[in-house]
RNA sequence: GGGCCAUUAGCUCAGUUGGUUAGAGCGCUGCUUUGACAUAGCAGAGGUCAGAGGUUCGAGUCCUCUAUGGCCCA
């Protein structure tokens, strides 16, 4: 009995459930498939692991739907397949998130609750909600193996991280210092130089005047941005070319306020063309300005407290909120005469990536990863081959980015995140551990009593780069990091090249020393994603608004529509603008491939799925088999180098165009004659390329073609077949490309483009039973018209064709030309041909111009000495292709001109 | 300031090492609800490939410059 399919696809009927199905038969667990009895080779890819507080936004759903392909593919193909989900802990975003929940919901705030019950809070917090966003991979179809999932602050990940911590501590590439560092004044913690952004803003440049010791009514003018940090100048430097100020270089001015007399020192990188010429230097609060205090040995002035008001060096401004000190600072120095002048400008301001806020430079103590020898082997990696971005150019970002590494501030002042594992005696000497240190017992190193460990926490990204191998059980030496390690894949956002890809590979060559150099590279190759746009080609955010969520796509199309929808339209490499309606033409591809199933489940009557090239009975079989014996190379071929839209491409092609345009159409005739040979074969064909089919477009549209595979194994009576997700890829048996078929079915299809060319044009409707004679001189094609003439007449909807060598055009009736045939159509109807006539006029134009084209080529003596051989009889088959063409065309409009 | 990307039909984009009459989807126009699918079918209109130079027998494709838009880094 064959299984009932609804006229339309609906994927809510199915996709949940063929989800559960999958999971309940294991069906995502690496398995070492027997494939003719060798064991199959592990293929591994980690998940870039999501923010545990995120939700599923767009970029998520293409890279989920680009790993899924890859590793439903290679799991098809017979490698042992494991893609390893999990997410990060996202120390600044979920501590945030939750102290909002706590104040929101009881007023209390994180200090008054201590560290030990806050944190007890956000794990809870995390118990509950942090696998929504891997709850939402799975809608999207994504075959992770979920008993893998990880965390990277589970006890076993934090192990990882104390272990890599303790070893870069005892090599000497961590150490602790005072620093200038990006401090978040809303988080209060340090950020990293990668976490902050730039944003364009208008501002205001203030021109101060700081008076000459010695020279009253002398100033000496300095311009700046940010004029509340002159609390905390301890210097003037100008240009030394600068004639303005130069003879000022070695003097002092007077720092308004604080009264305090500062020197004016000669620097060459000041600009002489920006502000003044003359810039103030604030150690304390300016990376620029921390260089040149340095070399010249100035004070650091320190004006900030943490949370982001002025301290006591705030002097009369003391206590003052950083944006209200500004404000009071112009006001004042204008009302002592001191404010010169103030200008519009747009600059730079650094935002933390977090808070949205500004952030201030300021100086505390930290630790850092020395990253100059870790970058070494990292870019050694790219350079040996190792590692290969693809798109090859991001390679370039990832080398610009190692070659001028600088050091990583990877304490924060947080309590979500792994706590630094040192712990210091009363004299503050450190001490790295990888067990933790009781106090009052002794220090390993001096012996004097341990007093406390450290407070801060480690940097989210000092977990996420161990994510390829402390996954796989790390520092432990499990079976899974023997046999998973290095994985062949990652794919990510190119935002996080530096952030994330760069340091798993430092990482790799770090810490899997028990690995040969070539094996310590954590994943071969590395594909950056595109971005995903709106339709306005804007990045999506969410404080934009301009985000379309996934998931609403997926309830209003269904996973695999938004799966194919996402690939047709993203290029490699290349950004893709989304706008929701995009996602109807995966939905109605979906819809299509659902329908010429059903038509195939509707036909089969019995038939087995063994249609072959060799068993092949009529033209259109030998030719579908040929298409797809070339598309299934083309995407064994695509997939392979992760062209995932050129796979998608030639099946959508193959499936609309050849499929159902032309094949099932050519069928239905046949199947119609009940139980003959031909009507068998068509019913074979039609089971062995669905099967096909279907099995190709897996990866990409998982769900639907797992529906349909079990409703055609029950259809063809075959019980016990495995799901598609772990069915074998089509291996091509039986097939074989036919150019011969695939040439005759080429001059079928023209001619009858032809014959409905002229019955749309002459506006016969689409019923009208016409009759048609065809001129065909040639005698193979009068062969092959007598042989196909039923095919011809079922698509042309002609009732009568008549395959002749030559005739005059008849009274009364309309011409076509597909190629070297000809088509005359005898209309008993008063029918206006103009339309038809002027097309074929536009046609002799066209061809004109290309037979122009082609003969000022073919005289070309450049030409005839250079191109390819198979290039020119290219070009001659063409000249006489289109003379034949051209020569008909005129005839048959002269003739029509009376 | 340094680097990268884009500019092809009304819209969104393909066009693989230079070699057919430059393609697809959407939209548009006309016809069609015939038993897979109206989320459909058939036919059609629509482009001096951003501009200017150059290399070449030959350029949408390679090189240089310019313009416009966008991204990343400093």
């Amino acid at each position: 009995m064959p299984t009932e399919l609804s006229p339309r696809y609906d994927p809510k009927e199915h996709e949940d459930r063929v989800y559960a199905a999958w999971l309940a038969a294991d069906s995502f667990a690496p398995r070492a498939a027997v494939a003719g009895g060798a064991a199959a080779a592990p293929y591994v890819i980690m998940i870039p692991p999501p923010n545990v507080t995120g939700v599923l936004h767009m970029g998520h759903a293409l890279n989920g739907t680009l790993q899924d392909i890859v590793i439903r593919y290679q799991r098809k193909k017979g490698r042992e397949a494991l893609w390893v989900p999990g997410t990060d802990h996202a120390g600044i975003a979920t501590q945030a998130v939750v102290e909002k929940k706590l104040f929101q919901e009881r007023g209390v705030k994180r200090k008054d609750m201590g560290r030990e019950a806050f944190l007890a809070e956000v794990w809870k917090w995390k118990d509950e909600h942090g696998d929504q966003i891997l709850r939402q991979f799975q809608k999207l179809g994504c075959s992770c193996d979920w008993s893998r999932t990880h965390f990277t602050f589970e006890p076993q990940f934090s192990s990882a991280v104390r272990e890599a911590f303790v070893r870069l501590f005892e090599r000497g590439l961590v150490y602790r210092g005072a620093r200038l560092v990006n401090w978040d004044c809303v988080l209060q913690t340090a950020v990293s130089d990668d976490e902050i952004e730039y944003e364009e803003k208008k501002g205001k440049l203030w021109h101060l005047r700081y008076p000459v010791q010695g020279e009253p009514e002398r100033f000496l003018v300095v311009a700046t941005t940010r004029p509340e940090t002159m609390l905390g100048d301890s210097g003037v430097a100008v240009n030394p070319a600068d004639e303005r100020w130069r003879d000022l270089v070695g003097k002092h001015v007077i720092l308004p306020f604080h009264e305090r007399p500062i020197p004016v020192v000669a620097d060459e990188t000041v600009e002489i063309g920006f502000g003044t010429g003359a810039v103030k230097i604030t150690p304390g609060h300016d990376p620029a300005d921390y260089e040149r205090g340095a070399r010249f040995k100035l004070p650091i002035v320190n004006i900030l407290n943490k949370d982001g008001t002025l301290n006591e060096n705030g002097g009369p401004f003391a206590g003052l909120a950083r944006e209200k000190a500004r404000e009071k600072v112009v006001a004042e120095l204008e009302a002592r005469g001191l404010l010169e002048k103030t200008q519009d400008i747009v600059h730079n301001v650094a935002i933390s990536d977090r808070s949205k806020s500004a952030v201030e430079p300021i100086v505390s103590e930290q630790w850092f990863v020395k990253m100059r020898p870790l970058a070494a082997p990292a870019i050694q990696a790219v350079k040996s081959g190792a590692l290969a971005f693809r798109p090859e150019r991001w390679t370039k970002v990832y080398l610009d980015w190692l070659e001028n590494v600088r050091d990583w501030c990877i304490s924060r002042q947080l309590w979500w995140g792994h706590q630094i594992p040192v712990w210091y005696d009363e004299d503050g000497t450190p001490c790295a551990s990888r067990t933790d240190l009781a106090l009052g017992s002794k220090h390993p190193l001096s012996g004097k009593p341990i007093v406390r460990q450290d407070e801060d926490v480690l940097d989210t990204w000092a977990s996420s780069w161990l994510w390829p191998f402390a996954t796989l059980g790390w520092p432990e030496r499990t079976p899974d990091l023997a046999r998973y390690y290095p994985t062949q894949f990652l794919s990510t956002a190119r935002e996080i090249i530096y952030l994330w890809v760069a340091r798993m590979v430092m990482a790799g060559y770090e810490f899997m020393d028990h690995l040969p150099v070539e094996q310590r590279c954590p994943f071969s190759v590395c594909y950056v994603h595109a971005t995903v746009l709106d339709g306005k080609g804007r990045r999506m955010s969410k404080s934009a608004g301009n985000g379309i969520d996934p998931l609403e796509m997926i309830d209003k199309y269904g996973a695999d529509a938004v799966r194919y929808s996402l690939l047709l339209l993203t290029k490699e490499g290349q950004d893709v603008k989304l706008s929701p309606d995009r996602f109807e033409q995966g939905a109605r591809f979906t819809n299509k491939v659902w329908n010429a199933a059903r038509f195939v489940l509707l036909n089969l009557g019995g038939a087995r799925g063994d249609g072959t090239s060799a068993s092949a009975e009529a033209l259109e079989d030998r030719w579908i088999l040929s298409r797809l014996a070339r598309v299934r190379t083309e995407v064994d071929g695509a997939l392979e180098q992760h062209r995932f839209n050129d796979a998608a491409q030639a099946l959508y092609r193959f499936v609309w165009n050849d499929f159902c345009d032309w094949y099932v159409e050519l069928a239905k005739s046949r199947l119609s004659l009940g139980d003959s040979p031909s009507a068998r074969a068509a019913r074979g064909t039609l089971a062995r390329v669905l099967r096909d089919m279907l099995s190709l477009l897996h990866p990409f549209t998982p769900f639907q073609t797992e529906v349909l595979w079990g409703a055609l194994h029950e259809t063809l009576g075959e019980k016990s077949v495995a799901p598609l997700v772990t069915a074998k890829w089509p291996d091509g048996a039986g097939l074989s490309i036919d150019e011969a078929a695939e040439a005759e079915m080429a001059t079928l299809m023209e001619l009858v483009g032809a014959v409905r060319s002229v019955r749309a044009l002459a506006s016969l409707g689409e019923r009208k039973k016409l009759s048609a004679i065809v001129i065909a001189a040639h005698a193979s094609d009068r062969e092959l018209l007598a042989r196909q003439a039923a095919s011809v007449q079922a698509l042309g909807y002609l009732e009568r064709m008549d395959i002749v060598a030559s005739s005059e055009r008849p009274p009364r009736s309309a011409v076509g030309i597909a190629g070297r045939l000809t088509v005359y159509i005898p209309l008993d109807d008063d029918v206006d041909l103009d339309k038809l006539l002027g097309t074929l006029r536009g046609r002799v134009v066209k061809l004109q111009g290309a037979l122009k084209g082609c003969a000022a080529k073919l005289e070309n003596r450049g030409f005839l000495d250079n191109a390819e051989p198979e290039v020119l009889a290219a070009e001659r088959q063409r000249f006489a292709d289109y003379n034949v063409e051209l020569e008909l065309l005129e005839r048959n409009l002269a003739g029509s001109a009376t």
